[in-house]
DNA sequence: GACGATATATCGTGAAACGTAATAATAGCT
DNA sequence: AGCTATTATTACGTTTCACGATATATCGTC
């Protein structure tokens, strides 16, 4: 990679909550979903782990099924804060492209 | 705060680099930049210990000086990641931000 | 010029998250 | 049946985080 990576910028949580955006996955899925959306691959004691810790804290939730797959889906609470996080990081981005672009 | 906040989006790492963006900057000033900008509240020792570590991965560099006050400033290197960290994040927010609309 | 408030940086520590890899088991293909 | 891809779990070492305690210099003000 030409550009090296800034150490974890990624947060897997967030990954994962926004590849939860647009209907419920399961674990694989994200995987590769998250890898077309960022370029970003994750592993699976990170994706896994990163689940977990989301569910604990209530911002997804598995959904219920006799599959081997286990799905999950955002929760009220993962659906507003992901939201008011995509928000501010957009204009945080923002701010810090115009800041580039304004160098001598 | 209403909506809670996802453990960590922050990464006090791009907060400092984008803190950079235009202009070298003492730790002090950085924390108060970083206030300003994103809402977000470094304590010292998340601050100048990511400082740290951004200077021994060469992404910043301390300018020399006699004042007691240590500015840094981005390397080079620094420059093109945080710029294409910066283009990742915004494409990526847009999706996200796209697939919340897309939502019934 | 003493005294408190602000500015500025360092260090230490415990907990959490990350990344990698090893393991396991099911499903699909040939 | 054998092999590959799919899917999830677990364990472990490393890094990073967050919080607080500490230290010192500078400023204002009385």
């Amino acid at each position: 990679m030409s550009v090296p990576d800034l150490g974890r910028f990624s947060d897997p949580a967030l990954l994962i909550l926004t590849s939860l955006a647009n209907g419920q996955k399961h674990g694989y899925h994200m995987m590769e979903d998250i890898e077309a959306i960022s370029g970003i691959k994750l592993g699976p004691g990170t994706l896994y782990g990163a689940l977990n810790r989301l569910e604990e804290h209530g911002f997804i939730e598995g959904v219920a099924t006799e599959d081997r797959r286990k799905p999950y889906k955002l929760t009220a609470l993962g659906l507003t804060t992901l939201e008011s996080t995509l928000q501010k990081m957009q204009s945080f981005t923002q701010t810090g492209l115009q800041r580039l672009q304004g160098r001598a």
